[in-house]
DNA sequence: CAGAACTTTCAAAAAATATTGAAAGATTAG
DNA sequence: CTAATCTTTCAATATTTTTTGAAAGTTCTG
């Protein structure tokens, strides 16, 4: 297999992942473009490599910019922006460690808040306080798992993968 | 707010969350409606409770087991199945937590694995390493937290909660 | 300021996913 | 075995999500 061959393979095999994961096809492929582009490409070469329009390759580059994935380079003497890919597989990790659960986590937090509002007084004691048992479970779980979340954004290598092996070691 | 009417809307409010999970809006609200209803519901109460169809009720439940959050019940001298979902948090997190790897993470190891058989000779050898390099380290860094994830399956909640303790103390 | 070079937006179209419901398949009881 | 009861399947349909591309917006250059 030639390098340009797998560079390919690698990127729609990449997009067709992207379903599994709840991300569009597009979006994994040019995440993936830019992971194995060894320099930054501009919006012209995304869309003309992955054959999609330019609105699309937009909202993609904008969307992976919003994870934290990608970033944009200026180029001195340029006019065009460009975008590159973060290839440290711990930092891609960590960034979207923290960002799924701000998208998960705190839209449960708000829908169970709201649910403590219950004063029934007609329904079964027993029902009512299970309801309630439930929810405050589902709070202090959620909560509990977005903070640590949260921390991974701010915690160094070292420590992390630390953890992880430590974990391992079990 | 009622307690039936505060049901009805976590049921809901969970079934739009879905959307950001990529799981379908009825799939999580069959989740949701088994995780407050107190006792195990038939299909048809299913059907009847979502306004959904016989077949909708079936996939979806099939799912919920196939996910190990909702477990089929025979109750003595009926001949229906009923279904109940798993209420404890802990339980439900660490289903999650072992079931999402397996889906999202080992196909990403089978794409890799595949690339690795280039042997360009034409192709810039520094291009070619970096090339390498980003899939030995995308493998390793899978299969690792692949494994981590595993074992939550087998871990009792002592030592899983000690361990959100512990990071949580940072 | 005008024009060129890019980027962003958004309504319409296409593609992908989820849902329906009737029919086929099971399983149990008599 | 047959009927009754319940479950599963699947092609057609509906819904949701993604993509397109032209138009509007922005920013830089001279």
């Amino acid at each position: 297999m030639e390098l340009k061959e797998a560079k390919e393979q690698f990127i729609m095999s990449w997009g067709a992942l992207g379903s599994n994961w709840g991300v569009s096809k597009t979006m994994a492929q040019v995440h993936a473009l830019l992971m194995v582009s060894n320099a930054p490409l501009s919006a012209d070469e995304v869309m003309e490599q992955l054959n999609i329009s330019r609105g699309n390759a937009n909202m993609n580059l904008r969307a992976l910019i919003d994870w934290g994935l990608v970033e944009k380079i200026h180029k001195l003497g340029e006019r065009r922006e460009f975008f590159q890919a973060e290839k440290d597989m711990w930092k891609i990790a960590t960034r979207i460690a923290s960002e799924r659960p701000k998208r998960e986590l705190q839209p449960i937090l708000k829908v169970v808040d709201q649910m403590k509002e219950i004063e029934d007084k007609q329904a079964d004691k027993a029902e009512l306080d299970a309801f309630k048992k439930q929810m405050t479970e589902l709070e202090n779980f959620t909560g509990r798992v977005d903070r640590i979340f949260d921390r991974l954004d701010r915690a160094d290598e070292r420590w992390f993968t630390g953890l992880l092996t430590k974990i391992m070691k079990r």
